[in-house]
RNA sequence: GGCGCAUUCGUCUAGAGGCCUAGGACAUUGCCCUCUCAAGGCAGAAACAGGGGUUCGAAUCCCCUAUGCGCCA
């Protein structure tokens, strides 16, 4: 592939009238990757021009989550409202004047016509020729100057519509598929600019890309049939036309197009739910791009020397919870404790946990490597700031422990602990083993009895650890706390 | 319906005619480690959609079929 001589420029071009999806996310991605790769510049472009689905709201959901996953960019919008850069405004509906005057001098050149056909009488033939089993195509009708006197002589208000060649083919050459090429039999003759002065889809994209100075369209796979139309409208402007990267669509599970049936798909749902943004960035890249045959985990600075559209692939890729969900504990893993700490501290205050920072340092080492998802971090630390547990008695009868046990065990748990010389873990564990040997238990047995008692959990992180950071008195007062519990299962006569 | 794109383990992918006995990762199974849970280690099961060509040789090139998806409404 040759390196183009322009300086690269690539765009997002959403919609505001939704939430991020994690599918415009990665071709936001890519397009950023591509950028920052080849030193060009990222930009991002609003197209509102359907006005009864584009809302502020969505602008800003968007904007939010570029901005979590890091996706900065040179030009567009900063805001709902302003935006940055020398090719604005980067919204569509402010940029009504451009695409008017493109569309007057495509008339003036006879390469554009006027059309006098209401949506009305448009959707009224297209049923009639479905109905006799015919393609539901324009007819060109109003490329007959005659007609279209006659019709203006009505007073309607006309569209615009390009007359496109009626023979040959158009070729599209793309960088992740190669050459594809359309009959123009198929292109039929589209409205450019609705009679309101709104552009269509096709014509506004052509518009803003010419004069944003666009060098690379990297965009999703279902608008590769729309450009054969757009190349069209390209070539009757005189214009050069830019280099197309069409990349494949994600797909839900089911092989169905991803949606909110399928859980989460917006990307503010996954912030939530405790997704480190890095991690959600290196799995997206992932989605079908790769380094090689066996490297998975990238900084950000290594997917920006790595990527390039060469190692694109064309196929759909399906969007996996499973290995994404991996991937976010591996970079929680792999993460100081200190950051880990930072990133836990709004988590666990949300969930009405407030430790303080000491707390707060303790704990985190604890957790580290227990948890995929920063969300999973209050249900396993709760009981550091419980001031007294709520659990079933019978957790306590771990491994089949008969009441009687499970007592005998927490009294000499709490005799031993109260003489511990310094309750750290170094400390606390040679002790308890100790306690164990001389009571002739398992090890496990004893441990499990005083984990409940101690965490109120089954599973919880690693017991001595837990005592320490818990504290001595309070060790204590939990286990006394246990053995008052222990004796509703004991028959009272 | 027409046009177009896609098709390697369940999933993400490596593979650009001989390096393929098809590699890695997630998930999964077994074992090890182990105070629970994790994490980690080792081992295993698991794929070239089907059919025709081209070629000494095809996962790789061509054609057809099937399936999935997209676009046009």
């Amino acid at each position: 592939m040759i390196l183009p001589e322009r300086s690269v420029r690539v765009r997002f071009a959403p919609s505001p009238t939704g939430e991020l999806h994690v599918g415009g996310a990665r071709t936001a991605l890519f397009n950023w990757l591509f950028a920052r790769h080849h030193n060009g510049a990222f930009i991002l472009r609003i197209e509102d021009t359907d006005q009864m689905r584009s809302t502020e709201e969505s602008l800003g959901g968007i904007l939010k989550s570029l901005h979590w996953l890091g996706l900065d960019c040179d030009e567009g919008p900063v805001d709902e409202k302003s935006d940055k850069g020398p090719y604005g405004p980067y919204f569509q509906m402010k940029r009504l004047h451009l695409y008017r005057e493109a569309g007057q001098r495509l008339l003036d050149e006879n390469k554009a016509y006027h059309c006098y056909c209401t949506p009305q009488e448009l959707k009224e033939r297209r049923e009639a020729a479905l109905a006799r089993g015919e393609p539901p195509r324009y007819d060109r009708r109003c490329r007959d100057p005659e007609y279209r006197k006659a019709k203006a002589a009505e007073g309607r208000k006309p569209a615009v519509r390009i007359a496109m060649p009626l023979g040959g083919e158009t070729i599209v050459q793309d960088l992740v598929r190669d050459e594809v090429r359309f009959p123009n039999s198929e292109l039929e003759d589209l409205v450019l600019l609705r009679a309101n002065g709104i552009p269509t889809y096709n014509f506004a994209v052509v518009i803003d890309d010419l004069a944003m100075k666009i060098s690379h369209v990297i965009r999703a796979e279902e608008h590769l049939a729309n450009t054969p139309k757009q190349i069209q409208i390209y070539q009757a402007l005189g214009e050069e036309i830019p280099e197309f990267a069409h990349v494949s669509i994600l797909l839900a599970p089911d092989r169905t197009k991803l949606s909110k049936r399928h859980g989460a798909v917006a990307v503010h749902e996954f912030a939530r739910a405790g997704y480190l943004a890095e991690a959600m960035v290196n799995y997206l890249a992932l989605l079908g791009w790769s380094y090689d045959d066996k490297t998975e985990i990238f900084t950000r600075e290594e997917l920006i020397n790595y990527f390039g559209l060469a190692r694109v692939v064309a196929s759909p890729a399906i969007f996996s919870h499973e290995k994404l969900t991996w991937m976010n504990g591996v970079y929680i893993r792999n993460l100081k404790p200190e950051e880990l700490a930072e990133r836990l501290l709004p988590v666990l205050r949300d969930a009405k946990l407030d430790p303080d920072s000491d707390t707060l340092r303790r704990i985190t080492p604890l957790i580290q490597e227990r948890i995929k998802l920063l969300s999973e971090a209050p249900a396993l630390t709760d009981f550091f700031f419980q001031a007294s547990l709520d659990y079933e008695p019978r957790l306590l009868l771990s491994k089949g422990l008969t009441p009687t046990q499970a007592e005998q065990a927490l009294r000499q748990g709490r005799e031993t602990l109260e003489t511990t010389q310094s309750f750290d873990e170094a400390h606390i564990e040679p002790t308890l083993r100790a306690l164990a040997q001389k009571m002739d238990w398992e090890a496990g047995k004893l441990f499990g009895v005083l984990r409940v008692a101690v965490t109120g959990k089954t599973v919880a992180p690693p017991l001595f650890g837990t005592m320490a950071s818990l504290g001595k008195e309070r060790v204590l007062e939990r286990i006394e706390f246990a053995l008052q519990k222990l004796a509703s299962l004991v028959p009272t006569n």
